[in-house]
DNA sequence: TTTATTTTGTACCATTTGTTACAAACCTGT
DNA sequence: ACAGGTTTGTAACAAATGGTACAAAATAAA
């Protein structure tokens, strides 16, 4: 690797700094390097998480294991993100979900002393950490709301809106179809039958991976629920 | 009101610090109480954040408003919580909903800067603020894992072993079963039609509100039919 | 190009859950 | 004990989704 402290000017919770002064700011510090090969379990949830990680190669991604064993894919993190940072303090910081490297990835781990001790000294640090672990919550926060969707109609109305911006109405799936329907929890068939549903009924027409919105109106009809959300 | 700081040490951000401390703390700072009547609007859903709000008197509600313009309620914040302490930071800090009030209240309110100047200055505000906050997290995180549960089957188990001790076998349940179906998610008559299901297969018995745990090995296969290892 | 692999469209049936309705059991205040 | 409201048990049917399978289409690899 070339610089670290160079990566981490890249990093939410080092931003706005120059390299010395992280450097600096690490300077008798307790820290560490750790490597991951493809497939290896970084932590399991309900690990204590004492500690800030950093993803400085490859990435990693959560995972929730239900108890049938089925996997949900709860987020991609790559390079530089932290992760786990909104489980370090709180009533119960365990792991919320299991984290394994999605390829050969490098993370630096902070001890929590080191990161309290960090804030502590750098203003710009303790603004950032609180950026981010609140970022956190914004996301799941979401996340929630999302998952309040009942129906696959909903949750297709919600994304789709999301992706549409104003006078857009040309949307091109970030991923495959596949990979949609394991992000909206459901199998990829029932995703595949509700997409051509709301095709036959002239509100979108979908050519494999390109969605066109044909009408809005109706499709915000559709997500008349009554959403969850806590706070 | 009797005395404003006196009600702090209450309060998730200033515990454990006693009125004294509290008092200076806020010497020097600027902060205001603000007064609002009944049904006041206090802040709209996507209002930025930039402040936070603590109610010393009456109750707040959170509501939010769908797409056909009806609103739900959300929650109640009493005295002497935080509101929206997970959205003052981050990368879109706004009230993710309307703020309104209950009945005649003040609110104690506490700008951006001035919260990151007392946490600056005391390590106590700082670790409390990064526990709250966190907690939050960690809160709608559970829920994330509850939701992920797919079947009622499966709600129910996690509930019911999550609820019984070490050799607690009796269950009162806290609340009917309209309101734990509505806590699942889910319609009463499925909630109940699942839980004689459980009953028929001699895994609970179930005697309107109290649960008796019969089998919980059977129970926890309900959890457990993991094809993958865990370990 | 040809071949292999992935993605998508679609159909069938099973399972789960929702919807609606109604009766029985239970609480609570009088 | 009684009346009125709430909670619970249960059933029949409808709707939504899952599971499985397979072929067509697209994409990548050779």
């Amino acid at each position: 690797m070339e610089n670290l402290f160079q990566l981490l000017t890249g990093t939410m919770i080092f931003k706005g700094m120059d390299q010395n002064s992280i450097e600096n700011l690490f300077r008798q510090k307790i820290y560490r390097l750790k490597k991951y090969e493809k497939g290896e379990v970084i932590a399991q949830s309900h690990d204590e998480c004492d500690r800030l990680m950093i993803v400085i190669r490859g990435s990693v991604r959560g995972e929730m294991t239900d108890f049938s064993g089925k996997t949900i894919k709860i987020e991609d993190i790559g390079v530089p993100r932290p992760l786990a940072a909104g489980f370090i303090f709180g009533n119960n910081n365990r792991f919320p979900v299991d984290i394994i490297a999605n390829e050969s990835s490098e993370l630096l781990i902070l001890p929590k002393e080191t990161l309290v001790m960090m804030m502590q000294q750098n203003n710009r640090v303790l603004k950032n950490y609180l950026d981010a672990i609140s970022s956190r919550t914004q996301f799941l926060s979401n996340r929630i709301r999302f998952l309040s969707f009942k129906t696959i109609r909903e949750k297709i109305a919600h994304y789709i809106l999301s992706q549409s911006g104003e006078g857009k109405d040309r949307i091109l799936l970030p991923q495959s179809q596949t990979n949609l329907a394991d992000f909206f929890g459901v199998t990829r068939p029932s995703l595949a039958r509700t997409l051509h549903e709301l095709e036959k009924e002239g509100i979108i027409r979908i050519e494999r991976r390109e969605i066109t919105l044909l009408n809005k109106k109706k499709l915000n009809n559709l997500l008349q629920n009554t959403p969850m959300d806590n706070e």
